[in-house]
DNA sequence: CTATTTATCTGGACAGTGTCAAGATTAGGT
DNA sequence: ACCTAATCTTGACACTGTCCAGATAAATAG
């Protein structure tokens, strides 16, 4: 039925036909594929994730409503792509204000957690996607990997923060230092996205300034294990 | 195939209509609302927010598709309904919460932080339906009211904490600070739900125990206020 | 270079959806 | 008892996602 055929050929135009870049639009014509995804990104922008539908999509890449069932299986394959991708510039985002912290754990955690909100608000649609619930297929392609590469970018700052080296075991408290920080972070996005902080009027100043706010407050214990076993 | 057509044969009524409690079932049956609202929560429960469907719960209360319209303007309407009963109960539970903690204002807020979280693990569905986007109609009758009340619960804790008394303007790092309680409590439950801490088995046993590990986490440096200005 | 296989895409169909307008039915107030 | 307003049904319309049989083009042989 659906065998989404996961063939990992790479025909990635090495070379193109020197004749004929435009007018025939029949049949094949090459980017599919991109142009699909393309297409559901600007939906999704500008309807929201539920606003997407595959036909809307098929209809603005010129082509017909079954055309896009030869690339992703179905829907939700096509959109499981697109957070793949998501995942990828995430990944990629959240790496990129590690290395801003430089040596300083306490500073990665804090521009990772920079990134995280800002990818989010700037990505919003493509944000609420790839953390949704039914919209994607968990077992898709390699999602499941990439979006564990973004995981990993984060554990491995706190595993740095926690002072371990290469190939300690993380301590249970480690863990739950992480999913405090993540929480933390994700759930700022999440609420932002929302529109729930834009009531009080002195909240919506604050939307933009994270960085100098809530992150501080997070990481202020931060740098020494968590092991007060408070309560 | 399947178009069971939910013919009402108990047409039984015999003379007497004087009692009330009596249902027949043509036409106005009386309580159509609840059932509506009833058949939507149990829907969600079953096939998640996305799993929605007009038509579905339409069927299930044994009445027309078009019956609902009469009652909650569309499908939103509906949907903002069973939103709106959501933060009645979930403002109750923080509420409760907070008369746990008794006085300390420390307490109040871990309280409220468990039965924060304790309501999203327990009502997945309504959880993700009140703090979504698109789903529900912000506009609709006072959903803005109850779900502000909610958040009051919450503010009114954090004020204590900070020492503020009755009247007294809530200083920008008291937002700053409710933003950050806030977030890492809803980010939990968020990530929870959306089984991303599912991956690393020592997280897996963390889900439940987030009373012991997170929230004395974020709460280990509330109650002075946070003008510490770091960094 | 031709023939055949394989990858793409179309067109039409089907079941399902939300919502609307018109009409049937009943409840309640005067 | 009438009349009005609320409630519910019926039928329709424009959508949706997905499947199927075929058309078309590209790739790969032979």
């Amino acid at each position: 039925m659906n065998s989404v055929k996961i063939k990992r050929v790479e025909k990635v135009s090495p070379r193109k036909k020197a004749v004929k870049p435009a007018p025939k639009r029949a049949y094949h014509h090459g980017d599919l594929r991109e142009k699909l995804i393309a297409a559901t990104e600007a939906l999704i922008r500008e309807r929201g994730v539920d606003g997407f539908s595959l036909r809307e999509v098929a209809r603005r890449a010129g082509v017909s409503p079954a055309a896009p069932a030869h690339h992703f299986g179905d829907a939700r394959g096509l959109l499981s792509e697109v957070a793949l991708l998501g995942f990828q510039e995430f990944g990629d985002a959240l790496a990129a204000g590690d290395a801003l912290g430089g040596s300083d754990p306490a500073a990665r955690l804090y521009e990772q957690g920079k990134a995280y909100v800002n990818f989010a608000l700037k990505n919003p649609a493509r944000f609420q996607l790839m953390f949704s619930n039914g919209k994607c297929d968990p077992a898709y392609k390699n999602l499941d990997e990439i979006s564990n590469r973004s995981f990993r970018v984060l554990e491995k700052a706190i595993r740095a923060a926690m002072g371990l080296t290469g190939s300690d075991e993380m301590p249970p408290d480690g863990y739950g230092y992480l999913m405090a920080v993540w929480s933390c972070v994700h759930g700022f996005a999440h609420l932002a996205l929302g529109g729930q902080f834009d009531g009080p009027a002195q909240m919506r100043g604050m939307k933009g300034e994270i960085s100098k706010t809530i992150l501080p407050l997070m990481l202020a214990h931060l740098p020494e294990p968590p092991a007060q076993k408070t309560l």
